[in-house]
DNA sequence: TGGTTATATTCCTGTCAAGGAATACAGATC
DNA sequence: GATCTGTATTCCTTGACAGGAATATAACCA
């Protein structure tokens, strides 16, 4: 469910940069507005959808709005990312030579060949 | 900036189908069609945007074009990710037990072919 | 209460991406 | 060359999203 949201969430840059400012430490909504060279508004809203996909968190400290991450959903990236992660050990291993089309890297894949139309 | 056009290709759940297909091996267009329930035009186009992202390499077989996966930007993806997973397992650490949430027994496999977000 | 600060929300507009239909293109076979 | 298959591309429409300006809301303070 909040997987469509979190891709989508991280794909803008100016996200993945308030996301990166937010690695560092928490921050009002302030800060990452000087930081990141948005208006506010601007940053309001990329802060609700960071919200929306769980990336974020908020604590109230009197007028201002602290924001905090949430690495709970970069977990779930990191899970999405494993079996892809492993295809790429493997093709490491298998490495030597990668240009564009080297056809007999099959005899590394385990399971290329069933391509029967 | 090939990173820009990562994340973008990545946050279309159609794409993320694809790849997750590829994964099992390569595959011609019309499998990918076929598996995906797209239109062979959208599909070809979402082949273009994971060929531009580096995401996917493509081999000439007669009239057929074979697509497979490249796993290199993915490890792009993975170091983008390392410094939150750290984060992740301090909090994990920190934490004991938060877990009010469904536990996520899918957390290994990767998105279903079928588009379900 | 009124004012000030900090943030969120609404409205509007331009841009961009997705999907469908039709078409173009490439390779194979005859 | 004609034609068939498989795939890519173009054109068009529609919907989503980003950013700016203005405004609303909430908390604090005098």
């Amino acid at each position: 469910m909040s997987d469509a949201s979190l891709w989508s969430a991280l794909a803008d840059p100016h996200r993945r940069a308030i996301v990166a400012l937010l690695l560092e430490r928490p921050r009002p909504v302030g800060e990452i507005v000087e930081a990141c060279g948005l208006s506010q508004p601007s940053t309001s809203k990329h802060l609700k959808v960071l919200r929306e996909a769980g990336l974020v968190r908020v604590r109230q400290d009197a007028q201002r709005r602290v924001y905090a991450l949430d690495p709970a959903p970069i977990a779930e990236l990191d899970a999405w990312l494993a079996p892809y992660r492993e295809l790429w050990n493997r093709s490491l291993d298998a490495l030597g030579r990668r240009l564009d089309e080297t056809p007999d890297d099959t005899s590394h894949a385990p399971e290329e060949p069933t391509m029967k139309d």
